[in-house]
DNA sequence: TCAACAGGTTCCAAATAATGAAACTAGTTT
DNA sequence: AAACTAGTTTCATTATTTGGAACCTGTTGA
């Protein structure tokens, strides 16, 4: 094999193969065959089948003898607990996300940026209660999104550039932001700004103002949107929450960076 | 290296020890340095270094510059999000739960069976939340819930009697049942009444009642259960919830059989 | 009934990646 | 300045992974 080409993606050994196939039963979003990922991988059959055994055997996928096929397994809902619970800013934000969402009357979001793209962390709706992994765990992409565009705007030079790099520019609504430059223009008004917008730029009739959540050295955490839709509030009323956006954003910065881990 | 002798655990190659890496990590619930995870692993130095960088390049380990402590990444989070979603339990459970909650108000569990060790996937709160030990993808012990005790009593034999292998037997309360035998005959009780109890055997406290979601082929699909405390309720309050209960595993039971997932 | 086939599983020599003792670096403490 | 601690890199050795091909096993079609 041509050892000067590096796998895209950055597969390091074995266990980075490995984690390849997850990812990829997991993108499936349903359960799938050996030979689906068969024909879609580059690995030779042998190879995928004991990727796939090694996978389930741990735990990391689940084989459903009946239906021949692959889902992701309970395992990982068993470490992105702890994942989620260690993490410095979901478990720690949680009050005052709760707070905001009563506050304002809107949904909630907090989300943090990873690889460029989206991952929603926690969801607070005013009405319901808890929805672990129904919401959190979602990801988006983050050239279109309020929570994606405010984070991107606060990264440094390097950073912001390369999440600049992985976006995909696909045109969900006639509102998004199409290209490098675009994204990069809007990227720097934020910034002078403080606040992001997400004009319907994700999906039609759905609007949201967010914030960054920055560490004292500047440096983003994540991110923190209330979100709305046109035919509920128009978009002046979401700028009326902007103060409190903002408050929270802060607050929770400060909680999360004050916050140690009980011994 | 002695190849006869096989590993605890069942770690397969390479991606088997760096699951139990990260495992490790996870355990922890806090994040933790390099040193701390080598005084407690059986790997050389360079060999945990290596694997630990390999996870964190992954994404599957965050890696905390400042304070140098690895703790578990966002990746896990995304890849459970798609496992919750697609495990055929929890996501069509959700209304039952809720309606269940509505009906008895008390906290509704909703678990799965991990290698003996009951994993919670869901979790319903009634109005009044008591504050306790559980959330989706907790663990907690098989012997002394009732979820796992209703899950362990419709196992096939062997399945059972390695669950009954698997148990810690640590005596949480005075009634917490602390032999192999002791459980196997509670099983038994369990398996021909069809639901089982907590009766304050893992906190002090806190009682519960639980049935098993069984599919039509009598294979164990998950269990559930209602809880509340002894200031709260009597015993035979809860009993009074068990057609209820019962109702609702059937309802649950049905409904995931027959879900298919939308192409 | 038998042959062809498709999906899945196992084999084994060759290729590759993991190993781990020891050396090294960069901070801290004595 | 020497000794120590925590983390990182090196490299020859060793073990694991690889993948083409053969092999099952149940299904389809003639």
């Amino acid at each position: 094999m041509n050892s000067q080409v590096r796998q895209q993606g950055g597969a390091d050994g074995t266990v980075g193969k490995a984690l390849e196939v997850l990812d990829q039963v997991a993108e499936k979003g349903r359960p799938v065959r050996f030979s689906e990922l068969l024909a879609e991988t580059s690995h030779p059959k042998a190879t995928l089948y004991r990727l796939l055994q090694t996978l389930t055997n741990q735990g990391m996928l689940a084989y459903d003898e009946d239906r021949q096929t692959y889902a992701p397994g309970l395992r990982l809902v068993r470490l992105a607990h702890s994942a989620w619970r260690q993490s410095s800013l979901a478990p720690v934000a949680r009050p005052y996300l709760a707070a905001l969402a009563q506050e304002v009357g809107e949904t909630i979001h907090l989300a943090q940026l990873d690889r460029g793209q989206v991952l929603y962390v926690d969801k607070m709706n005013a009405a319901e209660p808890i929805e672990m992994f129904s919401q959190a765990g979602k990801v988006g992409p983050g050239y279109c999104t309020g929570v994606g565009k405010a984070m991107m705007a606060f990264l440094d030079a390097e950073d912001r550039q390369d999440a600049i790099n992985r976006q995909a520019y696909f045109a969900h609504t006639p509102n998004t932001l199409t290209t490098p430059d675009a994204l990069a223009a809007e990227l720097d008004r934020i910034k002078a700004e403080g606040v992001s917008y997400d004009r319907e730029e994700h999906e039609p009739g759905i609007i949201c103002i967010a914030a960054p959540i920055l560490s004292s050295t500047g440096r983003v955490i994540g991110a923190l949107s209330i979100t709305t839709s046109t035919s509920r509030q128009s978009f002046d009323g979401l700028e009326q929450h902007r103060a409190a956006l903002l408050r929270t954003a802060q607050d929770i910065a400060g909680a999360a960076e004050s916050w140690q881990f009980p011994t």
